[in-house]
RNA sequence: GCUGAGGUAGCCUAGCCUGGUAGGGCGCCGGUCUUGAAAACCGGUGGCGUUCCGCCUCGGGAGUUCAAAUCUCCCCCUCAGCGCCA
């Protein structure tokens, strides 16, 4: 959530913000804050004031009553203010639940270096990497070809489970779970602490790491309980050091967080279609990152480049787009995509999002940074992108290594963690 | 799930029976002293506000009272033992 003193000290600077969102509620909310806020200080000083009186009649009877003395003027003062505090009290508590609603929905300030623009369109394409290959043989889609290896079941996985959901079988099984060892063992090489979180979270941490919309559209809730399966490990690794003091001289803290992750993608497009690339489940290797504010843009950088070598690596040619105004998410400061481009569509579809969230979910955590006892404490920033997905990086590896004779050339990274297997079907060596 | 013990500031702990400004220790920060450091001593060490001042904070909420860490009720969480269990 944005700080709350910078919208007192330089309303007119978070409002030109907000306004470059080009959705006029986040005005509103902006302004309900402000009026809210506004009253409550003046209720809160009043509110003080009563409470002060109270404490200085409180010590008179104290010390009456040690004397013996009764002091019926100003037990009867006393017994007046309980009474008006409650009313005071009650607008205090109704006015910051009214501010502070208002606040947990407005979204991050943006860096002044996200683009202006509507939607996904009008993201701007910073870098490219890679030649497309040339298109020599009509291509099968990843679904086709996976289920013509025998490497997926898709038929069965809609009957039991639903659109959206897979069995991986064989050798598939087994490629999904090298891209997550290939990626995680890049970031642990690059001095990220591997972490096997949990699966779902509370409702109370979740608040601090997501858009309040995503509790309706995106996650799932175990019925009865207070969980919800997480929808990438991004959330549980945040959410970790809630209401705790970072030490100042352990940061910049590099995770990469490894897990299944659950999506409802209520309103999304594609879930019905067959195959891998939009699912309810997949699995997902994630760096996130706690630092000091200022280190926060060149941690961003470098979440951008790691992302970027798991593609290099594999040999899949993307291009990195700084995504638009339009398109930005509530958490996020600035956000890099990765688009990778599927040689089957001919198309550059979004593999990676690399996400400076600046202090927004820090604040909402009550995480702070410094020295435990000290005053000087300081709100970190939290960063997170996506090292690989297994759903989308095996699809467009089923794209862009599928050869002409229905057979897939294994990316010669991932060789090692296949039994140094080069190739995957068709025939009797094929996946299963 | 059952029983018991707990929850006090960054950490540990006293206060609770008997209501009246939450005390001490550790750690950390600053100061005195020192060539430097340690030790010793002094001060500081949470949140909010209209900040030379005041208010709030003892797991959360409600109640009794002029006044609640303290008394009453409800809830949450942690730990230990037992039960169940991959």
């Amino acid at each position: 959530m944005i700080d709350l003193e910078r919208i007192r000290s330089a309303p007119q600077e978070v409002r030109a913000n907000l306004e470059r969102r080009g959705d006029s509620r986040f005005l509103e909310l902006f302004e309900s804050v402000r009026t809210s806020d506004e009253t409550w200080r003046q209720v809160h000083g009043e509110a003080d004031r009563l409470r002060r009186r109270r404490n200085e009649l409180s010590r008179v009877l104290a010390e009456a009553r040690k004397q013996g003395e009764a002091r019926e003027a100003e037990r009867a003062e006393a017994a007046e203010i309980p009474a008006a505090l409650d009313t005071l009290e009650a607008r205090e508590t109704l006015l910051q639940e009214t501010r502070d609603q208002a606040l947990l929905r407005l979204p991050n300030l943006m860096d002044p270096t996200v683009p202006v623009g509507k939607d996904d369109t009008e993201n701007v394409v910073v870098s490219r990497w890679g030649e497309p290959p040339a298109r020599s043989f009509p291509r099968l889609g990843h679904a086709e070809l996976a289920e013509a290896l025998g490497g997926a079941d898709f038929e069965r996985a809609r009957r039991q489970s639903g659109a959206g959901f897979y069995y991986l079988l064989g050798d598939l099984a087994l490629m999904d779970l090298a891209l997550q060892r290939f990626a995680l063992d890049l970031l642990v090489e690059r001095g990220f602490v591997p972490v096997l979180p949990p699966l779902a979270l509370h409702r109370k941490p979740y608040e601090g790491v997501v858009d309040l919309g995503d509790f309706e559209n995106v996650m799932y809730r175990v019925e009865g309980e207070d969980l919800y399966l997480i929808a990438t490990s991004e959330h549980p690794l945040v959410a970790r050091f809630a209401g705790e003091i970072l030490e100042e001289e352990s940061l910049p803290l590099k995770f990469v967080g490894l897990s299944q992750n659950f999506r409802k993608e209520i309103g999304g497009h594609g879930v019905d279609q067959k195959g891998t690339f939009r699912v309810h489940q997949f699995s997902k290797v994630e760096q996130v990152v706690f630092c000091a504010p200022e280190d926060s843009p060149r941690l961003h950088e470098e979440l951008r480049a790691n992302a970027e070598e798991v593609f290099r690596r594999l040999r899949v040619p993307y291009r990195v787009v700084n995504v638009c105004t339009g398109d930005l998410g509530t958490v996020a400061a600035k956000k890099y995509d990765i688009e990778a481009y599927f040689a089957r569509q001919e198309a550059y579809r979004e593999v990676v999002s690399c996400s400076n969230c600046t202090d927004y979910q820090a604040r909402r955590l009550k995480i702070r940074m410094g020295k435990a006892g000290r005053p000087d404490k300081l709100v970190p920033h939290t960063l997170n992108s996506t090292a690989v997905a297994t759903s989308r990086g095996l699809a467009v590896i089923l794209e862009n290594y599928q050869q002409e004779d229905g057979s897939l050339v294994v990316p010669e990274v991932l060789r090692p963690y296949l039994g140094g297997r080069e190739r995957l079907g068709p025939g009797p060596r094929g996946a299963v």
